[in-house]
DNA sequence: AAGTGGTCTAGACCACGTG
DNA sequence: ACGTGGTCTAGACCACTTA
């Protein structure tokens, strides 16, 4: 419960946030679970109000914490949400729960965007993008089949790694492309004679879809994704509050 | 464009926050879409920057502008988020679509809680519940069946309610009852004897699950709910970022 | 009545992107 | 070099909860 051993990098509230998560993690503010008031913590920490506040919201977004006006914050749960990278990246998601992650890249082309993935990554009429079909594994078994396209200078990287390469984005990552924002849409589908032969199942199967649109930071589109489970394989989850809405309910 | 007209009760960032995305809708800041400086507009609004920031920063999080140091922030897209109690009312929310909602409560019973339910309550060994069964529908085709179960207090209002009631949160919300944060999974599961038979589909049929946790501003739970969707009827949307994560994928 | 978080202000410096 | 958003500070007042 220290206020002075942490991390050294990046924006102090990130640091505090950080140091709040752990603290949290271990039980550090006893059964009742009531956080120091803000002035506490900001004596504590030797830092501003402001900057104490700005760290709370960090953890309030994350529903690891309540905040109501007149009484401290209580601790709501441990840390359940995953960085932005791990949902972005199989791959990482993957290690994160100690399992192996595998893919088969069945297919890069580049080509002509069509109408459609023109407007899914916001290109003009003749622009160019790459499509990639890969198969993924999770500790050897098929979970997911995910189609992508890239705008152009992405999917160049990405067709000049191995076949064998089992996470795309790091190198991405690597040579300077940021994904700063996602948009994911999660629905029910039914395998096609493509999924079925990938996936293992019968044609007509239902599959757990995700959509993802990722941009950079200037929001620029940098690929779309459709990516489908297998049932039973994964579930979304999404915490929202009345000050802070990210999830949306829509009619199909 | 003005900076005056607009709302005139609640914090001046929601009223900020609410003129801007009206300008936004509108189409206001051009071809381009570049947002004034987080100055120009604190001169405009006649407010400080920090609640212009505040402001902004509530678009950020919608996904509605981008953020980065260095340039302008850009408009990305018009809202698409629902507020949080679209999100929690099933009756809202099909208001919001234009399309009339329905509902027939199949059973209501107060029990004991069974040990799942206490701890998805977050309640003590004997305390009591209310169980809720409820067929949805969207412009009278059945789409959803709701299964919840209701802390006490709370479960007491609707058993008080006259069993037609389209919605069960309108009253909760007159008579003082708070919903302050929720988490959502969503995954696929197939139907059983009961859903086949209210749904009318067919018994393992393949449904969207929704289940969720809803608690008042304290972080204590009021209800727990699971919801499934005839395929095709629904989807959820989720935007994240860098700098807030809601979402996270989990193993089944 | 006292304590707490919510809101707002005014000002400062820095890191980054662009011209 | 300049403008922009990101971070941080110090202080003020208010709304609400709790005792």
């Amino acid at each position: 419960m220290a206020g002075t051993d942490g991390r050294t990098t990046g924006a102090r509230y990130r640091r505090l946030a950080a140091d709040l998560r752990e603290a949290i993690a271990s039980g550090a503010f006893g059964s009742d679970g009531r956080l120091p008031s803000e002035e506490q913590l900001a004596q504590q920490y030797g830092v501003s109000r402001g900057t104490v506040r700005q760290a709370l919201s960090v953890l309030r977004a994350n529903g690891l914490v309540t905040s109501r006006r007149g009484t401290r914050r209580v601790v709501l749960g441990t840390a359940r949400t995953q960085s932005f990278m791990e949902l972005m990246s199989f791959t990482l998601w993957a290690r994160s729960l100690g399992e192996e992650p595998g893919g088969r890249t069945i297919d890069i082309t580049r080509c002509t965007a069509n109408p459609l993935e023109r407007e899914q990554l916001g290109l003009a009429p003749g622009a160019e993008i790459y499509r990639v079909l890969r198969l993924r594994t999770l500790s050897r078994v098929p979970i997911m089949i995910e189609r992508t396209i890239y705008v152009e200078h992405v999917g160049a990287m990405i067709a000049g790694l191995e076949p064998e390469a089992i996470s795309h984005i790091e190198p991405l990552t690597e040579q300077g492309v940021v994904f700063a924002d996602a948009e994911h849409t999660v629905d029910l589908v039914y395998a096609d004679a493509e999924d079925a032969e990938l996936l293992g199942c019968e044609e007509g199967a239902p599959l757990m879809r995700e959509r993802r649109r990722a941009t950079d930071p200037a929001g620029t589109p940098l690929e779309w994704s459709e990516d489908r489970y297998l049932p039973g394989t994964v579930s979304f989850t999404v915490h929202n509050s009345v000050a802070s809405t990210a999830l949306s309910r829509r009619r199909a």
